[in-house]
DNA sequence: GCCGTTTTCGGCCCGACTGTTTTCAGTCG
């Protein structure tokens, strides 16, 4: 039996977290589930595997009761208590909380008094009038489940905006709003500000002269479809494409304390808090209450925030309750500035849409030491199929314009695909003739862990695969990451000195930031590159980098942040 | 259920909003 991964561990901590708290737990216990949950998911190593080891409890949150559960699913495939509290729960109690205003509380109490066990149920009941039988409940409430039952809100999860396009609204609006009068500062806050995956609504703040004046601008701004104003220095609006914003207007004595508060994450908020409580502080959007003085402190920085609180100050992009808050330093993060190169790179030759000429001229106005021009190999066809001899053909044509250009090293590469038995394309010799190859899996997505492990571990093993590209497979918001054991791999790419690159296409960021802390930390050097199809797109290692960060990664960690001649001999060929 | 500069029990982040109440529980971010 292959060890359950740790999102699976982690949904089963979530869905133990519900399954109690429908069973009337108190809250503190419910949130020691979830709170176990996150720091499975968030785990950049194996926890099946420390569980073995007899060391989970070194995971923050996770003690003797929560080993135990752990180490029942590892041996036997199940969680006792998970099974039992299934089976005296109806499965569709639990989609009954997703309503906005349902929560456990009063989806135990529709099942106990009136029975109600799925969303089906409750829309029966709530157009008999029977909700408002309950004490407590009354026909307003009715009305507002019927309502949200007709938008479909029990239905699934609602999705999340791509970074990239969440950041190209926010960064408009945020520059639009800065050059008026009234703005003192604006910042993005949120999660986009923290650099995530996606994010489910943009937070702005600010601080104003005249709030009233900066906020009428907001919703006065062309990319604002409708706007509502819950304060007097709020505004919520949303944008012709459909993006919900909130803006947050202060005086510029408090700002620091907004900005923190809306740049989060919760997690984050909640461990700064806990610890500014045993110093007798406690930390709000408003203020820092000193029990001792009974004085609300303002900051007009976010720094004067955490160094009040005894703190240091943490760079966005670690504000997940990681363990940052041990931090006694800000610790380097890797930048664009920093890279020194661009591993991964498409033509015309395949499916790029510029020349090896512009892609290198672009580079070199990048700032850019060396390239290497990966396009895709024959096997899947991706644009035009570059055979072995057109692949012969593409070595003459970069070394040509290599030879033209000063001031930067061209590189002739391949992204190879990875075969189904994990070869790859092209032949031995031809490979090896090539100066970089970055291997990727683009076909039969759904084998099984094992077999999809093995096939890129294979991959690893060639002598003449230099890196492996977007590792998972995953699209942000649109495609799960395939089965795969990415430990394993790691260790493979440790032990083999193949590289792992964190792909920069926006909708990939593969390695995600869980995957790349864990592979830093077993000594794989880190790629950060564009997969550009064009000149443009190059700057698309922006993303990359912001995943890099969220794992923690400075320069040391990401090979491409070397000059080339100490990169050149750090790839296998060279080894 | 976790955890310890209040250490093995008694706490556990903060504030806003809603709908129902007449002082508050539940929900949400």
């Amino acid at each position: 039996m292959a060890d359950p991964s740790n999102a699976d561990i982690a949904a089963a901590f979530d869905e133990l977290a519900d399954l109690y708290e429908l069973d009337g737990a108190i809250v503190h216990r419910v949130l020691a589930y979830r709170g176990a949950a996150k720091a499975v998911r968030d785990a950049p190593q194996s926890v099946a595997a420390l569980t073995r080891a007899g060391r989970v409890q070194e995971l923050p949150g996770i003690g003797a009761t929560l080993e135990e559960k752990l180490v029942a699913l590892v041996e036997t495939g199940t969680i006792p208590a998970l099974e039992k509290l299934r089976a005296k729960f109806p499965p569709g109690l639990v989609d009954l909380t997703r309503l906005p205003g349902l929560g456990p509380k009063r989806a135990r109490r529709l099942f106990d008094e009136l029975g109600i066990d799925s969303l089906q149920a409750l829309e029966t009941a709530a157009r008999q009038k029977r909700l408002q039988d309950l004490r407590g409940l009354g026909a307003a409430f009715e009305q507002k489940m019927l309502e949200a039952l007709e938008q479909g809100a029990g239905d699934a999860p609602q999705g999340r905006i791509v970074l990239h396009r969440a950041r190209e609204v926010g960064e408009q609006i945020v520059a639009a709003l800065a050059a008026h009068p009234a703005a003192d500062r604006v910042e993005l806050a949120g999660s986009a500000r923290r650099m995530a995956d996606s994010v489910k609504d943009l937070d702005i703040v600010a601080a104003a002269t005249d709030t009233r004046a900066l906020l009428d601008a907001f919703t006065a701004l062309d990319v604002i479809e409708s706007s509502s104003a819950p304060g007097e220095n709020a505004a919520r609006a949303r944008t012709h494409n459909g993006i919900s914003i909130d803006l947050r207007v202060v005086a510029p004595e408090q700002f620091g304390n907004l900005l923190q508060h809306f740049t989060g994450s919760q997690a984050h908020n909640v461990g700064v808090r806990e610890r500014a409580v045993r110093r007798g502080l406690h930390v709000s959007e408003y203020g820092i209450l000193d029990d001792a003085t009974g004085e609300t402190l303002r900051c007009a920085s976010e720094e004067e925030v955490y160094e009040r609180l005894g703190l240091t100050w943490v760079p966005p992009e670690l504000r997940e309750n990681r363990g940052e808050l041990d931090l006694t330093e800000v610790p380097p993060l890797v930048t664009v500035e920093d890279l020194k190169g661009d591993l991964h790179m498409h033509t015309v030759a395949s499916d790029g849409h510029n020349t090896i000429e512009e892609m290198a001229r672009a580079a070199l106005d990048r700032g850019y030491e060396y390239i290497a021009i990966t396009d895709h190999s024959a096997s899947h066809g991706f644009g035009n199929d570059v055979s072995p001899d057109e692949l012969r053909r593409q070595i003459d044509r970069v070394r040509a314009v290599d030879a033209t250009l000063d001031g930067i090293e061209l590189l002739i590469g391949t992204e190879s695909n990875i075969g189904v038995d994990g070869a790859l394309d092209y032949d031995d010799e031809l490979l090896a003739e090539l100066d970089w190859v970055i291997a990727s899996v683009h076909t039969r997505f759904a084998m099984p862990a094992e077999q999809m492990t093995a096939r890129v571990i294979a991959a690893c093993e060639h002598p003449s695969c230099d890196a492996i590209g977007h590792l998972t497979g995953r699209k942000i918001e649109q495609r799960a990451a395939y089965a795969i054991d990415v430990d394993a791999v790691i260790e493979a790419a440790a032990r083999t000195g193949t590289m792992l690159e964190i792909n920069g296409a926006p909708d990939r960021r593969d390695l995600n930031d869980v995957h790349a802390r864990a592979a830093a930390q077993a000594g794989v050097p880190i790629l950060i590159d564009s997969d550009a199809h064009r000149t443009t797109t190059l700057a698309n290692v922006r993303w990359g980098v912001a995943t890099a960060r969220r794992a923690w990664l400075g320069p040391a960690a990401v090979a491409n942040t070397l000059p080339w001649a100490e990169f050149a001999p750090l790839r296998k060929r060279a080894r």
